[in-house]
DNA sequence: GCCAACGTTGGC
DNA sequence: GCCAACGTTGGC
């Protein structure tokens, strides 16, 4: 089974947040290639959350997809920051999942820290100027992340 | 189809 | 706030 990790600004929803609401639709994803992604994932897979663009940027905890991927209705909403003029209900491109809580790690797992293991080279995430927001995560990868907890 | 200009992401 | 990296747009 596929794992994969992806990227919310805390400001907009951290993983606390998440744990609050116990699941939540994914939506705003603008980039085909991370859209992609989404659309392979089906329910029951799990996934890193990463905090980004804030002060401590890193995994915060773990979630679960709890809703393979159908019509982003952000895309359709003309008050949502997510809006999409060219999309329409009959021909909407971009897609939402939905997730579940399952847990937040103890410590945060900086950015620093992932970058400096030789097991996740090949991770989009520590690559240099790298903005994937989706990205799929190799079992490898996720026991060797697991094990900095 | 090329590519310059522009906008966005996101670490620092 | 800076700026590198990348994606998108639009003229040609």
């Amino acid at each position: 089974m596929p794992y994969w990790l992806m990227k919310s600004e805390p400001d907009e929803l951290s993983i606390h947040d998440l744990q609050r609401l116990g699941q939540t639709c994914w939506d705003g994803v603008r980039n085909y290639q991370a859209r992609n992604f989404m659309r392979s994932m089906q329910a029951g897979e799990q996934l890193f959350f990463y905090h980004s663009s804030c002060p401590e940027p890193g995994i915060a905890g773990i979630a679960r997809i709890i809703r393979a991927a159908y019509p982003d209705p952000s895309a359709l909403d003309s008050a949502s920051p997510y809006f999409d003029a060219k999309a329409s209900s009959e021909k909407n491109p971009w897609s939402a999942v939905d997730v579940a809580f399952v847990e937040t790690f103890k410590q945060l797992i900086p950015l620093a820290e992932l970058k400096a293991q030789s097991a996740l080279l090949e991770l989009p995430l520590v690559h240099k100027g790298s903005r994937l927001s989706v990205m799929p995560v190799s079992a490898e990868e996720w026991a060797a992340i697991l094990a900095l907890r």
